[in-house]
Order: structure tokens, then sequence, then C-alpha cells
DNA sequence: TTGATTTGATTGAACTTTCAACTCTGGGTC
DNA sequence: GACCCAGAGTTGAAAGTTCAATCAAATCAA
């Protein structure tokens, strides 16, 4: 366990600290929006879509999706509801496990992703990578390893988020 | 406006850019835990209280809070009642602007944030600071603060956002 | 085979956030 | 002053998320 006294952050890391918190939520929000207001879909639900386009058959289980997102099964349920009365994606039960259901991308769901991937990318590029020396950004990619590496040890369940 | 042609990220990039979002995610992920499960209160909760212990009087304008956490000010007003009814907070009408409410931190308030902040900064260290590169950490500290400068301009409304 | 446990997913209620409408005060302008 | 319109904050309903309970199917143990 971690001691009775406070390591406080130097100003210099206290500064990189809080240009995280900044960038990261001015940046998350402003992809997320942009989303929204160029295509109606959350960023939330963009990952769906890119994680359902990203296998063979446009098809995950319920379960999957929502361990790769970091969701509970049941916030998958709604949003996956959500999606489906939009005709996004749709309900099959699976093959093989008369539990299971798989959601899969409909072709208004395939053609949504294309035009909000390009949305998406280019202010990925504009408001991030374009933006960085890319020795800086690579640095960055270092830092957000390490952190990802060593929740993950110490977190059992959180591996399945690691991979796309 | 960006073109039609949709540039892609390569590889790398794309390595990098994910590492950003799983390590993001997983580190607020595991900071709101930690703190709600330390003292039950949320991370957006926290950051009410140090803002507000930064003032000198412990008070802050409803829509001061609103803008230095990019919360709307219903938000803030749902959030307030709420801190309020759990006693960390106080409400007073503004001095010489009749439609004006401070919040007032609470001594509960106060004793609160202290022991929290020692759980907040304990994680920050253990899960990112301490874990990288110094020199890393500073890189990613000037991509971030890249990413707020740009956005900041773009937008106006975004500057209360970035001083804390 | 039966019963007990675990797993996959859904349901509905409680809680949080968002959104639009509303109240009240303050600042012009004539 | 009477008018109009910004600004500050609240309200209540809708949308989204979390939490605990539930149901059905699969797995395990005796």
């Amino acid at each position: 366990m971690s001691g009775t006294e406070t390591r406080w952050l130097d100003p210099a890391q206290q500064a990189d600290w809080r240009a995280f918190l900044v960038g990261s939520t001015l940046l998350m929000d402003t992809l997320d929006r942009e989303l929204r207001s160029a295509h109606g879909i959350s960023l939330g639900e963009y990952e769906i879509l890119v994680r359902l386009s990203e296998t063979p058959d446009r098809t995950l289980r319920m379960a999957q999706i929502a361990d790769s997102m970091r969701h509970s099964r049941s916030r998958v349920t709604h949003t996956v509801t959500r999606m489906e009365k939009a005709g996004l994606i749709r309900r099959e039960s699976a093959a093989g496990d008369k539990r299971g259901v798989e959601a899969v991308m409909t072709p208004e769901g395939w053609a949504l992703l294309e035009a909000a991937a390009h949305t998406h990318v280019t202010g990925v590029r504009e408001h991030f990578v374009d933006l960085a020396d890319p020795a800086d950004f690579q640095a960055m990619g270092r830092v957000m390893n390490a952190v990802s590496d060593r929740l993950v040890v110490e977190n059992p369940g959180f591996e399945d988020f690691r991979e796309l």
C-alpha cells in the first residue's frame, strides 16, 4: 500500500499532468462533437462500428464488444438496442451457443462508418497527430503504452481492452 | 475545410494513437475508481473541490465552475446540488449580483479533499508519472499543450478551461 | 441424470448528463 | 421610467449509464 506521506508532483510534473488532462479532455470532446454533428453518432458508437468492421463477417458477440470497449454488458445491450433502432446494427442469435447474441453491422452501418471514418481520422490528424513533433508523438505513445502495460498486469480483465 | 481524400494514419501513428486511447481510458477509469472506492466521490467531484480549494475564500461562482470544467451550467447545478446534499459544498447568493450563486467549500469538503488528494496524487504517480521516462513524459506534455493551444484558438470559450 | 454453478444477455429502476424552457436580474437605449 | 435583450442559474423531462435482479442455456460434479 502507499505510505502515509503524500509525494506531491513538482511544478514541471504538475504542468505536464495538467496539459494531459486539459488536452485530452478538449481533444476527446472535439472528436465526439465532430462525429455527432456530421453523422449523428457518438465517438463510442463510432468505435463499436470500427470493431465490427474489423472482423471478417462484421459480427461480434455482445460480450466481446463489452470487453473491448471496457463497457458493462448492460451498457452494450442498451447501446446496441439504440443502434439497432437506428438501423446500423442487427441482432442475430449466436450459432452454437443459444445464450449468445451477435451484433452484425448492416450495410447502412457500413456506409455510415465509411463517411464517419473520414471525419474521425481527419480530426485526429488535425487536432493531434499532425500537430506534434513526430518524435514527441512517439514518446507520448511510449508513455501511454507504459501506462496500460502496468494497469493491465495489475488488473485481471483489462487485457481484452488492449487489442482493438 | 478538409478535402475529400482521407489521409489515413500510417501503422506507427495508428499504434501511438491507439496507445493514447487505451492508456488514457484505463488511466482515467482507474483514477476515478480509486477515488470512488476510497472516498465516495467521482473524479469530477474531486476536481470541483480542487478548484474551490485554490481560491482564497474557497468559493466560486457557478459559471466559473462550469467554464473551468467544460461542463454545462445545468450540469453544475445538479452536481453542486448533490455535493451540497453530501455536505461538501454550501450555496450562498453572490455579493453584488443578485442573479449569482456562489459555491463555498465546507470544512467537511476540505477534510474530504485533503484525504482524497493523497489518494489521487499517489494514483497519478503510480499509474502515470513515475512510470514514464521523464524526457518522454515532458514530450507528452508538449504534445498535449500543442493540442489545447490549437483547440483553444479555434474555439472561443475554451480558454477558461485551460487555467485550472 | 440430476442438481448446483457459471456464463451470456436482458430488464427495469436509480442515477447522471443533456437539452430546452423558464425565471430573475442587470445593462443599455430611447 | 419603459423597453428590450444579455447573462446567471434553475427546472423538469429525455437520453444515456450504472446497478442489482432475473432468465435461460451451458458446464460441472456427484
